[in-house]
DNA sequence: TTTATAAAATACCGTACAGTATTTGATTTT
DNA sequence: AAAATCAAATACTGTACGGTATTTTATAAA
């Protein structure tokens, strides 16, 4: 059986992070922290050298669970085309997805952390990385394949799908319509088929 | 000749606004803003009534500039897919335009104030819409002018474009590259292009 | 140039902040 | 069950926060 200490440590992430989340680094003070875990200061500081040290954690979790939730969407199906409409489909829902993580953390947490903590706009920089090259590495291996053709490489094709995408959250976000959501992804699979498919 | 109170508010604001804008509206203290003015807190409280106050005329002040660029490249030429491709380049080089005023206010504000401020919030959607309007108004007149096709209602296009230019300028913030910017206006020109011109 | 007025500086609230040293309480291990 | 260890609660730093009442200084009107 876990230890104590780190299922209370996996107890203040997991309910730390949507907040950390919803309200930034600076937005979130430690009594916000408190009230919601039922824990003192103590605890807290016990399990986490500092605020900083718990914003990351926190971030990294609502990180994990979006890779996640990629991975599964770009494992569906056994053909290149299939796995970037499950990415746009798992997209089209994205606002339900990151409701009970308060907002996109790569949108909230990246723009937040630009002004006020390098360490935070660092790490979503590397997520942000990531993501680009699992989409690249989809479209590689279709184009090896020969299941769809490239019109550029395939990780310029990634950064340009994700930019996209990445806007619609943006947008659905600041405007509170999911409506941005729906129609740029319903876009993106036009556009998608007519530049991949051969 | 202005008289003195009105030009310290005028300073006040143009001084703060980016201040405002990169740390966001809880991240920027008081001790920060009369710091970066010289100013004490009484001649601040002087001028506004509050901190939330002077938040909201600095994110005006910032958006007044915004729309005053984006009304300028709309004027360009005197046919619709040349006052399209002004926006475009307009955002090619928004990096440079939105430095002095410590980013994109509408990103920035729009995803900071959605945790921590109602007010801020809403001025940001109502700008935005205001601007999706100008677009859209632009690709109608277009329209009915028969200098374009419309596959899609003007305002449906405008919110198609804004949303995928947003993406570009919400990626090129957050990984800190403005190729983001310069890519995405690059396969714009070409979207546009290919879905206006008859 | 005196007098009224407006603007800015000073000094000061009470509160909330992140963080810590110490004490109490709960688990394990022997 | 006793001893040793670990986790969490308590109580308390000093500082910085937004905001205000009051005093001083600058401006403009008479």
């Amino acid at each position: 059986m876990t230890k104590k200490a780190e299922r209370t440590t996996a107890y203040i992430i997991e309910t730390v992070a949507p907040i950390f989340n919803k309200h930034g680094y600076i937005g979130t003070s430690m009594s916000d922290l408190t009230e919601a875990t039922g824990l003192t200061k103590g605890a807290i500081y016990g399990n986490f050298e500092n605020k900083e040290a718990l914003a990351l954690s926190a971030f990294e979790h609502n990180r994990n669970m979006l890779l996640r939730a990629i991975d599964n969407a770009l494992e569906t199906g056994d053909e290149a085309l299939a796995r970037v409409y499950a990415l746009l489909n798992f997209y089209r829902q994205y606002d339900v997805f990151t409701l009970p993580m308060g907002g996109c953390p790569i949108l909230n947490v990246g723009v937040d952390a630009q002004g006020n903590n390098k360490l935070l706009a660092a790490a979503v920089k590397e997520t942000v990385k990531e993501i680009e090259g699992k989409i690249a590495l989809v479209l590689e291996n279709g184009a090896n394949r020969n299941e769809i053709k490239l019109p550029v490489p395939p990780l310029q094709f990634a950064k340009q799908l994700f930019t996209m995408i990445q806007g619609a959250v943006a947008m659905s976000t600041m405007m509170q319509d999911r409506k941005y959501l729906v129609n740029t992804v319903a876009y993106l699979e036009f556009l998608v088929k007519q530049e991949l498919k051969k």
